[in-house]
Parts: C-alpha cells; structure tokens; sequence
DNA sequence: TCTGGGGTCCTAGGACCC
DNA sequence: TCTGGGGTCCTAGGACCC
C-alpha cells in the first residue's frame, strides 16, 4: 500500500489574487495588508527582494515601497475567499481525496493511488494557473508535517518546477538536517526557543529527541509532530469540514474611540456578523463573550476587560444577541480609555436551525425567524450590510481603515472588470 | 499618526460530589 | 470541627496555525 499525502500551497496568496486582474502587475512587487492598513501579511516574490517582511508596520516600509515603486493593496478578504473557492473545487474535481486546510491550502490523499505523484501534481499546478491564475507549490510525503517541509523545498529550488516529493525516499536524514526547528508545522516561538536550549537545533535532532522530554514540554500535540517527522502519519486527514466550535468577530478601530455609545455601535456591527456566520454553518450559541481593550503597543493608561454571558436559550437571532452584547459592554466599559480595539465571540455552539425553539421561551421565535431569514436572503443578494440593526450605527467612526482597496472584482456587481466593445 | 483577525487543541487546577 | 481519596466537569490560559 502506498502511503503519501500532499498539499497545495497557493504563492503569496493574498498578493496573487490582487494581480490576477491586474496583469500589468504580474512581475511588480505587491503588498497586502491587514485591515487598518498596518502591517504586512502577504508580498509577492518580487517585494520580497526589496527587503520588505511579513509583519512590518507600513509606516516602517514608506521609503521601500517609494524607492521600488510597491504596489499596495488594502486587504481585500471578500475577493480572496472567492479565488480560495475556485482554486479548490477546481483541485477537487482532479484529485482523489482533499481536505481544505486554510484560505490557501488543502491536503490531498494519495493512499492507494498508483501514479507518478510528481508528474500527476505538476500537471495539477498547471491546470490551476491555467484556470484559475493561482501559483501554487505542491510537497509530497509520508505524513503532512513531513509534506510541509517538501512543499518549501519546492518553493525554494526552482528545478523542482513547483513539487517536491520525498515520499519515496528510503533516508530523509539529509533533508531534516538542512530543516531548523522554529520551520517545523507545529514549533511556534516559544517551543522552538526551550528546543534549542536543549541542543535540538533542527528537524533531525528533534525526529530523534526523548519521547518523555517532548510530551513533558509539548503536549501530545508535540509528540504527534515527532512521529510525523520519523515518516508515522499521526495527524489524520479530515474531508469533512467540522463545524466550527466558536465564532470570533472583532477589529481594531480605524481610530481611538472613548465613548460609550461608539463602542455599543461598534460591538452591536461584530456580533450581527459574528450572527451571520453562525447561522450560515446552522449553530445557535449557548455562550457571548465581550471584549474591549486599549492599545497594548500605546504607553497611555491601559485597560483590558471581557465579560461571558450565558444565554439562557441557544439561540442565533441577531436581535437577540445584541441585546445581551450591548449588557456585555455596560458592564465593562470604564469611562477614560483610549479604546483601540472590542470584539464578541460565540461560543458553545450546538447544531440548530431556526426552527426549534425551546419550551417556556420567552421570545417569539417565529417571528425571529422570519425576520432573520428575510435578512441574510437579501444581503445575500444584494451584498453584505443592504440591511442591517440601527444599533450598528451609520456613521461608523470606529470603521477600519483601508486607503488601498482593490475593487471587489468577483463579489460585487457593479465591481465587475469591463470589457470596452470595440 | 501607524503594530491583523479568526480559529483549534491541550492541560492544569478549581468546584463539586460521594 | 476535622479528616481523606477519587472521580467528573468546567474554565482559563498557553501554544500553535494561517
């Protein structure tokens, strides 16, 4: 039996799906970055070159971006997540078996397919620049944490034409020992940090270290990555997309806000979203957390506080929860801060659909049904927000920035590319 | 002036029960 | 008032990922 797993790893995703319809920027360097405009989170090969790192402020790269003319883009997630959506259902009809991993990556299931892995994945990247304008690296091994290290060889080397597959190789050894610990799938900081104080420096000293020393200092989350570097798969391949467990909505405000009323408005925008996403994988929510915060990285007075609200019915009507948010805010905000950022989470989430209600409920659930309904089908339609709760405000002081938007290309009608009749 | 957002998994330790 | 082991359940917090 053949044992080997892949994965598909779309190139500076973010920056590519912005040059997709910008041709012209095809060899440009390009930046996208996080909502408020302030860090990096994605750069083309080319801004790489410049000297330009994931996470630096903006504010930090000014004379970089002027002096190499960088292409800026604000973060664009209502695009990126519809370019995801092609490039993996487009893998899906070609491979055997996936499973989407994130915005930009999918594991495939080779096991028991008898082909020339190598070749059939080359020709897998080419049908999805083809098709979609995506490129993409593939690494091929035994188990997915040995994958991930494949796939940034074939980032790196480009003879390898874009796939790396060491999944047949009898003697890994030489490979680990080029792979640092903190570029493992599964060392962050902190692990790879106590690593190296014990002389585990690489991927080999580590698929080689005390089997009690790891579980002691990393869990079995550690261990698990320990056998997957020695070629035992631990870390299943999962087709099913699980439901999610809590759903987080939260921002940093465009700018300081102090008031009450403001930050009511903000939290009350968060947990209509946080609402609609719960009811768009059919949850209701036993448990709403609110948060607010100053800015940690600011030396004015900080304050940082959350409330838990238990909901005495699950339930996923927005009108609802925005009644128990804005409590969560009476009962932590202080007057005197300079807030920099709130959010809500909802969690203890149980499968439900509109339908049920629960017996001795107070609320009218049919008519909360009917309005949501109602609601999501035309924002749907018609793009997010056509409707939305007063509570939310109009105005929106505390809205992100994004000086650098690209056009919805692909989610917004009239965003649609033009083409002029000659 | 300016430092992201949204998730998962695991464990230790407290509360509670018998 | 003091004494004890053993079990379950829940939560906060740490670490990780993209």
């Amino acid at each position: 039996m053949i044992k080997a797993v892949g994965i598909v790893d779309c190139n500076s995703f973010y920056a590519s799906c912005e040059k997709i319809f910008r041709p012209e920027l095809a060899d440009k360097p390009v930046v996208v970055l996080s909502n408020n405009d302030g860090i990096v989170i994605a750069l083309s090969q080319e801004a790489k070159k410049c000297g330009i790192k994931r996470g630096s402020p903006l504010f930090k790269i000014k004379d970089l971006v002027k002096r190499y003319n960088v292409q800026v883009f604000s973060s664009n997630y209502a695009l990126y997540g519809d370019i995801s959506q092609r490039v993996f259902s487009l893998v899906d009809s070609i491979v055997p078996d996936m499973e989407i991993y994130s915005i930009d990556e999918a594991f495939i299931n080779f096991t028991n397919v008898n082909l020339d892995l190598a070749q059939f994945c080359r020709n897998l990247r080419m049908k999805i620049h083809k098709g979609v304008g995506i490129p993409t690296s593939i690494g091929i091994a035994k188990t997915k944490t040995l994958s991930k290290i494949a796939n940034k060889i074939a980032k790196n080397d480009a003879s390898l034409r874009g796939v790396c597959d060491i999944s047949n190789m009898a003697d890994i050894s030489s490979i680990l020992k080029r792979v640092p610990v903190d570029d493992i799938w599964g060392v962050g900081w902190k692990h790879s940090e106590r690593l190296r104080k014990s002389g585990i420096e690489t991927a080999y000293d580590f698929s080689r270290a005390n089997e009690k020393w790891v579980k002691k200092h990393m869990t079995v989350q550690g261990l698990r990555t320990l056998y997957e570097l020695q070629g035992k798969p631990c870390i299943d391949l999962s087709t099913a997309v699980p439901a999610k467990q809590s759903i987080l909505s939260s921002r940093s405000f465009g700018r300081i806000i102090r008031s009450k009323e403001e930050i009511l408005e903000a939290v009350a925008s968060y947990t209509a979203r946080a609402a609609e996403k719960m009811r768009k994988q059919s949850s209701a929510a036993n448990l709403l957390y609110v948060f607010l915060r100053t800015n940690p990285f600011n030396q004015t007075r900080q304050y940082h506080n959350g409330v838990q609200i238990p909901l005495p019915v699950p339930t996923s009507a927005t009108s609802e929860l925005l009644s128990y948010a804005a409590a969560g805010v009476e009962q932590i905000y202080r007057e005197g801060f300079d807030y920099q950022k709130a959010g809500i989470m909802l969690s203890g989430l149980v499968p439900c659909n509109l339908d049920q209600f629960a017996m001795f409920d107070p609320e009218d659930r049919q008519k909360l049904k009917t309005v949501t309904v109602v609601m999501d089908e035309i924002n749907k339609k018609m793009g997010r927000n056509t409707l939305f709760y007063a509570a939310a405000g109009v105005k929106k002081p505390w809205d992100m920035r994004r000086e650098f938007e690209s056009p919805h290309y692909t989610t917004r009608w009239k965003d649609l590319p033009g083409v002029k009749a000659e």
